[in-house]
Order: structure tokens, then sequence, then C-alpha cells
DNA sequence: CTTGACCTTTGTGTAACCCAAGGGTTTTAC
DNA sequence: GTAAAACCCTTGGGTTACACAAAGGTCAAG
């Protein structure tokens, strides 16, 4: 089958079909005369493979590195329980980030009602943010990326 | 002061002082001899400021427009706080993601002592993922990016 | 045979920085 | 007084997982 039928049979883009196809984690064949990528049905399990991976929390490098493991006859699963083991507790700690990100939130909503929300006077921006305790010099960071969009 | 005495002030890193002031959240005055950026006691303020909008779950781009009202002379807070509310939400969501994610990578763990992991056959590649249900197609994504890295 | 649907590759954009290179400047130590 | 250490500048490339646009070839239907 070409792209847009592998893309569909498994509910995402064919940009992401060639994505994985240029990451080198699917290998489909091309056609002698026009050059179109055929997938068969191994690249669709593939893809659904690569599917509940990303689910698991892994990125494209690190599956790519389990598909080869397997292609190579090796059994990949020590590999995944390993980084499974070290990235769920980034995950717990993310998760506690944010948490407190939300609770952050809710109390500076709260606490609106309470506070006037004039001009600045120049030496105040946003007294709702400039009453917050300072972060900790080094536990940067907090935000949830979104890079991704919906897929019809 | 100069970019790295700021940086060391706020606890962040010279470039990111680097970073907010090419994007403009950061005003330095220039040293007319040698071209260095000299910043004063507002422009750690305003760090601060930024440093405590970023915990709250704020872009760069919004921060900006946040100082932009300010130094016209308007309130930011009204706008803030719409951002804040429309943000929320957002980060509950994101939080049942990734409680559900580690829930899954708990329960891949857990299963891991009942599975064999030896060599794939050929139609496995790691059972442990294999045996996931399958994302609901149009439900994508679940990672947290990690772009950041710790600031000492 | 001409649409229209689908395929190809290449290049650009996203968020918030990090890092390296090449080249001035200032401070410090001898 | 000067040389090396330490710091500053700008420019450009890398990171993640794709999305999207452009320019152009291919294929099925009417």
């Amino acid at each position: 089958m070409k792209v847009s039928e592998l893309a569909r049979q498994a509910g995402v883009t064919a940009e992401t079909v060639r994505h994985y196809t240029r990451e080198g984690l699917l290998r489909p064949e091309r056609h002698p005369d026009n050059g179109y990528q055929l997938y068969d049905e191994t690249n669709l399990e593939r893809l659904r493979f690569i599917q509940r991976a990303r689910t698991l929390g892994f990125g494209v490098a690190e599956i790519r590195e389990i598909l080869e493991h397997a292609d190579q006859g090796d059994s990949p699963c020590p590999l995944v329980r390993d980084l499974l083991a070290s990235r769920l507790p980034e995950i717990r700690a993310r998760i506690r980030e944010l948490e407190a990100l939300a609770t952050r939130m809710e109390q500076a909503l709260d606490a609106w009602a309470d506070m006037p929300d004039g001009t600045p006077d120049g030496h105040s921006l946003c007294r709702l943010i400039e009453s917050f305790p300072e972060p900790l010099t080094h536990f940067r960071d907090a935000r949830g990326g979104e890079p991704d969009k919906e897929v019809s």
C-alpha cells in the first residue's frame, strides 16, 4: 500500500508516515517505475508498535533503537524495561511540577479578587505575578509543550 | 552590570539572558566604547518577573506581550488573568495525560514479571509494548518534552 | 486528454534555549 | 608592562516530532 493508505489504517497523517520512514523506523520498498513508497503488512505492524511505544513515552530515536535490536534478532525487551524504569521517575517529577503549577495558577486566580488591577505604577508590573515566590534557582522549567495538533 | 553578573543574580545562564534580550524582554543599554550590554536594577526586576511568569506557565512571547503592555502604562493584569484562565484547563489535561502515561508504564513494569523476554520470533517485537491497547486514533501524543537542562 | 487526487523531494517553522566558533576587551597576576 | 585568564560580542547550527508549502511527476476517471 502507499503512504496515505498506511497512514489511514493507523490513524496518522501521511506526513507522519514519511517522517518515520525518513528516520528509518519504517522500511518501505520502492515501486521501480514511479518511485512510490510501498508498505506491506509488516510495516503496518511496525507503525502500530511505534504508536504504542509513543504513548508509553518513548522518543523516536529510542524506538528506532528498539526496532534495530529486534531486527537483528536480539530481544529489545530488557532495553525497553530499562528505558521505562528510568523514565518513570522523570514523568512523576513532571507531574508534580505541573500540579504545583496548576495550584499556583489557581491561587493566583483566587487571589485576584483581593487585588486591585490598576495601572502599574512603574514599580510593579503585575502584582499577581510579582507576589509569587521566586523559583528556586536550579529547579527551572515548568511548561508542557503542545507541539501536536489534532489528527483528524 | 554585565550579562554574567545579571545571570548570576537571577540564577540563570548568560545565554538565557542574551536570549531574553534578543527576544526583547530585557532592555539593556550599550556601553558606548565596547558594545557590552549593561543591565540595571530594573532589568533584574524584569528578569525575576520573567522567571515567575515562566514557572506560571507563560511562554516567552506571552511574557513579552505582558511587558509591552506594562511599558505602555497599561495594566497587564487583565491580560494575565485571561491567559491564566485559558491555560489552566490545558495544564490539567496534560496532568491527566501524564498520569495515564505513568500508570501505563507501571502496568508494563508489573506485567514484566509474567512475561518471557526471549528473542522475538519475527512476529513479536516486544510483547511488553505489543500487549498495550492501541491508542485511540485521534487522541494522539503523550510525551512531556524535556528540552530544558539543569541550570547550575 | 484533462482534471483532480496522490506521489516525490526539499526546505522552512515551531519553543526555549544550549553550544561552538571566531574575534575583541578587560581584568589579574607576575 | 604585559601576557594569560576571563569575559564580552555576533552568527549560525542543534535539539523534538512532526506540519506545511512549493515545484513537479504520476495515475485513475470522465
